[in-house]
RNA sequence: GUGGGUGUAGCUCAGUUGGCAGAGCACCGGGUUGUGGCCCCGGUUGUCGAGGGUUCAAAUCCCUUCACUCACCCCA
């Protein structure tokens, strides 16, 4: 008695049927059509790394890395959570030797297309493999870099035929200059900067449970001393107040923030890059209206350094941000000791296409690539079918043979009509008689006698 | 980590106050067999997630546990 395995598969992991598989493929083709218009080179890293590149020194943003338990390496293995570390790591490992003419030469765009891991507990919209397609621009400081990562981002969504979305575009540095207004700085052995993290991670909130829930949170009092809650005074909360409630166009956002941010140099320079991109954008015609400011956006990542870009879709945004990214100057330097500057976005892929699929602007009645199949009614002829499916394959016909196990005209017939197939080339007795074949097209259900001799020139001219 | 929900045939699920374990799909056999997803007849399919308890009797009530799932958190 063998023993029944249960065809479960983990939560978080998805099956690609083919109309599944079909209809994210051509989203794959049209993100990289995008991406290789802005010449976004291709490459590929592995999907194991050692846990140590993906996590860093501290291990604080590995609470979601996907770790490898068993292996014959001593240096413990993880799957990558992004491609933007791997990258990095690729970066650092890979100098250019101008002599030998080896290794990247910078500044480098390149884009990176593949499966991403998480251990998080999955959800709807939320897995724990999930493709991400990626591009960064390495090796520039400039905002012409940023500026081209938000009109690529346009321009995908665009070609996804998405029409109802938002890019939301910050700087870090302006939520730096925010830290240093509201008076954040060491206290006891927390550091400046993981209290500034928390406090993003609080703003980030905004939209979701409003100005004062966020001010209280950050005027809270932790029980847990070690925990690197603002604990903002009720002054620098009002500080905080005016800037979320700067509104305004997005000109008129940096104008107001400026006067907010006055003598803070650090926020001054964030938000002259940001004009400076809101100014390229505008030679690129990127339509103002997708591209909008918004001062709560931070990014959870914590290796972000300067603007940062986070793409929701109006019509569902209960899934979240689908298409993000922005500026890392430091990554690099986990690996090299120096920064090497560097710009980018990713498009969670299978996340959109869930998002895409619950919007119904999906098209999943592709249910196969076969276009044409040949119908086998005649016991003794095997080889003549063959022989047809063969001259179609030739002239680049997708063609299957039957392979229903009867010859029964009606069981194929009902077989290639629910599998969705375009043509069936039926030839029996008659027809072989005659040399020709019967080709239906059971779309339109109209039939039509070729000779064996025309059926190239037949499909060819279809 | 916190809070809901669901576990019954290969799949989707029904199962009444506790009283023989069910349907559809799929699958197998037979009939039909050259034009639209059939149709007709017959058949197989169960550790009712697991363990314990109450009861003459538990899929059903109680306790424990596990798995899955949704929401929060966080993220793509």
């Amino acid at each position: 008695m063998e023993t029944i395995v249960k065809p479960e598969r983990p939560g978080g992991f998805l099956d690609f049927l083919p109309a599944d598989y079909l209809a994210r493929e051509d989203m794959l083709k049209k993100i990289e059509g995008v991406y290789r218009s802005f010449g976004f080179d291709p490459i590929e890293t592995p999907r194991i790394e050692f846990l140590k590149t993906l996590a860093g020194e501290t291990s604080d943003t590995g609470k979601n890395i996907f770790h490898i338990k068993s292996s014959q390496d001593d240096e413990p293995l993880a799957m990558p959570f992004d491609h933007t570390v791997p990258f990095a790591r690729l970066l650092a490992a890979n100098p250019y030797d101008a002599k030998k003419r080896t290794g990247i030469r910078l500044p480098w765009r390149r884009m990176v297309v593949g499966p991403v891991f998480r251990s998080d507990t999955p959800q709807s919209g939320r897995y724990r493999q999930f493709y991400q397609f990626d591009v960064d621009i390495a090796g520039t400081a400039s905002m012409i870099a940023d500026a081209e990562i938000v009109a690529l981002m346009y321009l995908t969504m665009k070609a996804l035929g998405v029409e109802n979305f938002r890019i939301k575009v910050n700087n870090r540095k302006v939520l730096n200059g925010l830290a240093m207004l509201a008076g954040i700085r060491n206290r006891d052995r927390i550091s400046a900067d993981d209290i500034t993290k928390e406090m993003m991670r609080i703003l980030d909130k905004l939209d979701k449970i409003g100005i004062d829930q966020v001010l209280k949170e950050l005027q809270a009092i932790p029980e847990n001393p070690e925990f690197p809650a603002p604990g903002l005074t009720a002054e620098a909360a009002e500080k905080i107040r005016s800037f979320l409630s700067l509104r305004g166009d997005n000109i008129q956002k940096i104008g107001r923030c400026g006067e907010l941010f006055h003598g803070v140099n650090i926020a001054q320079e964030g938000l002259e890059e940001l004009s400076r991109i809101l100014n390229y954008l505008r030679s690129m015609d990127i339509p103002e209206a997708y591209v909008e400011i918004d001062f709560s956006i931070a990014r959870g990542l914590d290796y972000y350094t300067g603007p940062v870009f986070e793409t929701v879709l109006s019509d569902a945004p209960g899934f979240g941000s689908v298409f993000s990214g922005g500026r890392y100057n430091d990554l690099v330097k986990r690996f090299t000791g120096k920064s090497l500057p560097a710009t980018g976005t990713s498009i969670g892929v299978d996340r959109l296409f869930a998002a895409l699929s619950h919007l119904g602007l999906l098209d999943k009645s592709r249910q196969t690539v076969t276009e044409v199949m040949i119908l086998r009614l005649e016991k003794d002829r095997d080889h003549q079918y063959l022989e047809i499916a063969s001259q179609l394959r030739r002239i680049g016909i997708n063609t299957e043979i039957s392979m229903v196990e009867d010859n029964s005209f009606k069981g194929q017939f009902n077989y290639a009509i629910s599998r969705g197939i375009k043509f069936i080339v039926i030839c029996g007795a008659l027809e072989f008689e005659k040399e020709t074949v019967q080709v239906k097209n059971l779309e339109t259900r109209k039939q039509e006698e070729i000779s064996r001799a025309d059926l190239e020139t037949y499909f060819i001219k279809k």
